[in-house]
DNA sequence: CGACTCCTTGACAGCGTTCAACAGTAGTGG
DNA sequence: CCACTACTGTTGAACGCTGTCAAGGAGTCG
């Protein structure tokens, strides 16, 4: 990771906020496929990313990944861990990324008693309600209905302006929607043979949704 | 619903210290079945369970059901919610719950200084994680792996004395663990049948764990 | 241009579902 | 207390969705 400082800018959604509550951030930046905080680590920080692209996941013994999300410019993660990280967060491209001491946030008087706590609360919900969406997904949805889900949710992050450009690869979509590589690149076909969707130039993680209407009904 | 009045008292979990905060409680029994909060309904209140087992869950609009978690004597939910319920939440069997209105919680200037914010805190910290590893068992595990993970869970849960009574049937289990029924009626004939549980009396919902080291084994 | 990774596609196998029959359990009323 | 009925759970057989494995194409980077 390299080091830099960083300056709170940009619009004011409810994680920029908490940026404003005169609490010190650091800037670094993450190459590819490089960790940024490790399962059952002891948690330190809070994160807000600026540019780039994580993905928080957990394993098991042998290998098997589920990811609980994706996060993408914008967001804050970590904020919501306990004593010690819950999964490992690693960065899927080059990413840049802001942290700060989560003790700063939960020790510091002043910010308990101000509108910090709220913004807090309203992100871990924001985590919780997105997690128990996910598990309905991942319970109860078919293959093609996880992938349109996908397709649509990534959507309707900033990344979208005309064209959607995935940052990650069909093997992390596949453990975000319990599926397997195959699976997921069937589904992307089937969603191009019925209209819903394009790929630009020959990229295939270069997407435009042709039919949303269609691909909401598709995803149940 | 029938009203009653109630008065804290028992040991001193992290949710019952809740409890402890001056804040009034009503207490309801609910009989079997019968919806205690409905999704998308504007969320009032919180809840914690006395006696019996509540279950909560998202629909898709096919009747395809997702139960998120399972709540016993002792447990709080509710908490985590916004501004409406994001899922239902209804009896198993009867059940006896008492509860109190949120903004009562989160407006009151003295719980928000008090401990009583740290012990929100932290329970919704613990349905997160729950969810997350939730989320890897409906993603990632096979069905064997998931009923006896399942069965470990339920273990652990304070309705456990020798014997593991469980409320719920296995058209929940299912839907909580992603399966159908006959799946999850196979999976514990094979845990049977390898030693690693046995049933009571001819009544399916009343176990013994005989094994719980080749249960673990099995749940990944 | 060459080597590597990523993605697509096909053939096949297998796990879990579906459908159905049956058995065991509980609830109800005579 | 028993008979009747409805509900719940088990089990078998066949199907199908998704996984597995493999080959080949496309994209990327040196």
């Amino acid at each position: 990771m390299i080091v830099g400082v960083s300056q709170s800018s940009g619009k004011m959604s409810r994680s920029d906020e908490l940026t404003r509550e005169g609490v010190p951030w650091n800037e670094f930046t993450d190459r590819r496929g490089s960790e940024i905080s490790g399962e059952a680590e002891p948690s330190q920080y809070m994160y807000q990313i600026i540019e780039g692209a994580v993905r928080t996941y957990k394993l098991l013994s042998d290998g098997r990944r589920q990811i609980n999300a994706f996060h993408l410019p914008g967001d804050v993660f970590g904020v919501e861990s306990g004593e010690v990280n819950r999964f490992t967060a690693d960065a899927i491209i080059e990413t840049r990324v802001r942290l700060t001491g989560r003790q700063i946030i939960f020790e510091n008087a002043s910010c308990r008693k101000s509108s910090a706590m709220d913004n807090i609360l309203h992100l871990i919900t924001k985590n919780l309600e997105h997690a128990e969406s996910h598990m309905l997904l991942l319970g109860r949805k078919t293959s093609l209905e996880k992938v349109a889900a996908f397709v649509l949710e990534m959507d309707k992050r900033p990344t979208a302006a005309g064209v959607m450009i995935l940052p990650m690869g069909r093997r992390d979509i596949a453990d975000y929607l319990g599926l397997t590589i195959g699976t997921v690149s069937r589904a992307l076909s089937i969603l191009k043979n019925r209209g819903a969707l394009t790929f630009i130039r020959q990229a295939q993680r270069e997407i435009v949704l042709r039919d949303r209407r269609k691909l909401a009904e598709l995803e149940s």
